[in-house]
DNA sequence: TTGATTTATCGAAACGTTTTAATATATTTT
DNA sequence: AAAATATATTAAAACGTTTCGATAAATCAA
């Protein structure tokens, strides 16, 4: 068996309760004694159990990390790597981070996850677009949660976003600079509000140079309303190519998107970036081996797990607390698929 | 507070212990007591609380999984996919994976994961090329554990392995009956076990030809010792093809380095797989989507993840058991990267 | 009928912590 | 010097389960 607590405090000669005291660094306890079973507990190589200490605390230690199932399950290490940023945190304040996946038709009578079922977690982080039907579940059962890279119309929650906005601005900004005459939009459903404000940040970025003009948006934009993939890509920059050839540069709401558009390009025989240049968001892994390399928006997927982490450990602590919004900064990489031969930023 | 063991017994006019039975389906309880105290518990919702059940029962309804961080953080979907698998089993037995990454130069004394330091894990499953100290430390510890493809020549430990020498006999044959007459192999570093019988298989199908003779393996193989990446694939391919202009297919180690060997022929300017086909090893979803879409053969991740937690779960309940070998079969699936015309199999 | 076995239920101990309230001593304030 | 406060330690209760052994009733074997 495991050395105790009762261990530790019969070879240091004092009660367990002392022992407990400077174990949570609580209570007063004298220098002395402080020191000497510290020392035991060092010795004897003692470890407090996380069963007992969680039964009597009535806390579990643990967090959850709620995702599509079709964001962990596909291409995308987009999700995962937030997640690894979660996991990385965690190790400091020794609690555990539960994954889990839920189905797109989530029902909170059948599909809960087992963790919210059990109480097993102090609060949830959910990832990307998620059932409204669970945000609405974990609000009413006033369990303590936040969202990454998403969020509710209307509704104030604890978030950590992406600066979409400033992100797809500067993207665009920096096409137009570069002397691109017509841009286009490729991208999926507005359902997720990032596509949402990577979209406006193409349209206002257009606007300050006086470009996007009557039908320019209707024209160069294109966006089906389903998830994001590599197909919407390459349909999109098929039809939109064949209909507007003067097209010139093309940015993508993310990553998986920009790839398919690439392999649209590449089908129709245009070369890149010197006829067209194409923009991603995300930079995704593959995003760097791709052929051509994608240029791209590169966004922080460790720092936004660490700071889900941190805002959500706030919320465990003082659970009334202001619902806040952390926003997380991206950087604009230039690689191949855009400006062949300056490399300006 | 949320109801009780207690809440169950008095309600439903009966033991504490008596609940207990039926919750643990143990014993001898009256059928008509059992449906009693069964309908009181569905009817106050009660879920017991798992750190007392824990804390009583001495175990932590937990396993880990340790994976290299490289593996994790990588483009590679392939471990977290077989991640899934686990949790998609966890599911139906209400424990949790708790998921952690290591370093390549793991130290026990510094690095061990805290679930290990803490004892909050019953099992551990090792997933891919996993440092030698940790497997030692778990074999010392007396810690049930399983890897997950991989192995440590001369000991026999549980694992569920990949049957890599007959799914790249196999491919090879394929490649042989279609007619190819040099066939080169590109792969990485052969201290992975998996790599090494991919090579073997590869060797044995040529042997069966009797194409294999004299210089034949030593002209048309490369393989750097180093991890698997494009890198390796794109290199070899260069300086293979440059050296031997004669070669027609290339049979890869795994996907990714088959993604870097596409690249480079492509760069040579040949034609795939008119001049040369290609064959990777893991089906990774990238595969899929590549150009040309890669021919590999499948590894039923999902499947692999779910054999690893039964086994270790009967490994927990059995920690004497005879180590066991789970050998998890392939299937080769042709795309377009061979066979342009027949798609046979 | 008696004794043995099976069926059914329960009381109480055990699991390893935290925390509250009590006690005792030392120090400071009045 | 007494009262108030700060420092130091502890006993005991509490957290919600499982499980062991006891007890009692019902069934079976002789």
């Amino acid at each position: 068996m495991a050395t105790t607590i009762k261990d530790i405090a019969k070879k240091a000669g004092v009660s367990i309760s002392t022992v407990s005291l400077v174990l949570n660094r609580k209570g007063y306890v004298a220098p002395e004694t402080k020191e000497r079973i510290s020392s035991v507990m060092k010795q004897m190589n003692y470890k407090p159990l996380h069963s007992a200490r969680k039964l009597a605390t009535q806390k579990t230690g643990n967090i959850g990390y709620i995702i599509w199932e079709g964001h962990f399950s596909e291409v995308e290490m987009f999700y995962s790597q937030i997640f690894l940023g979660m996991e990385y945190a965690a190790r400091k304040s020794d609690s555990y981070i539960l994954l889990t996946t839920v189905k797109e038709d989530f029902d909170p009578k059948n599909d809960l996850p087992r963790f919210l079922k059990y109480n097993d977690v102090d609060g949830v982080a959910l990832a990307g677009r998620v059932s409204h039907a669970l945000i609405e579940y974990l609000d009413n059962q006033q369990l303590p949660f936040v969202l990454i890279d998403y969020e509710l119309p209307g509704k104030s929650f604890n978030c950590v976003k992406i600066d979409n906005y400033n992100g797809a601005f500067r993207a665009v900004e920096n096409l137009v600079l570069a002397d691109k005459k017509h841009i286009a939009f490729i991208g999926g459903t507005f359902f997720h509000p990032s596509i949402k404000e990577r979209y406006r940040g193409y349209r206002e970025a257009l606007e300050k140079y006086n470009l996007a003009n009557d039908g320019y948006l209707k024209k160069y934009s294109y966006c089906e309303n389903i998830e994001t993939s590599r197909a919407i890509g390459e349909n999109g920059a098929t039809k939109l190519l064949n209909r507007h050839p003067e097209i010139d540069a093309i940015f993508c709401c993310n990553d998986t998107t920009a790839m398919g558009v690439i392999t649209g390009i590449q089908k129709i025989g245009k070369r890149i970036p010197q006829e067209i240049a194409v923009v991603g968001f995300d930079d995704i892994p593959p995003a760097e081996y791709n052929i051509p390399k994608l240029s791209t928006l590169r966004v922080p997927k460790l720092e936004i797990g660490k700071q889900a982490f941190m805002l959500l450990n706030e919320l465990i602590n003082n659970p009334n607390m202001v619902p806040q919004t952390r926003m997380i900064s991206v950087d604009l990489v230039i690689r191949e698929s855009s400006h062949s031969e300056s490399n300006e930023r």
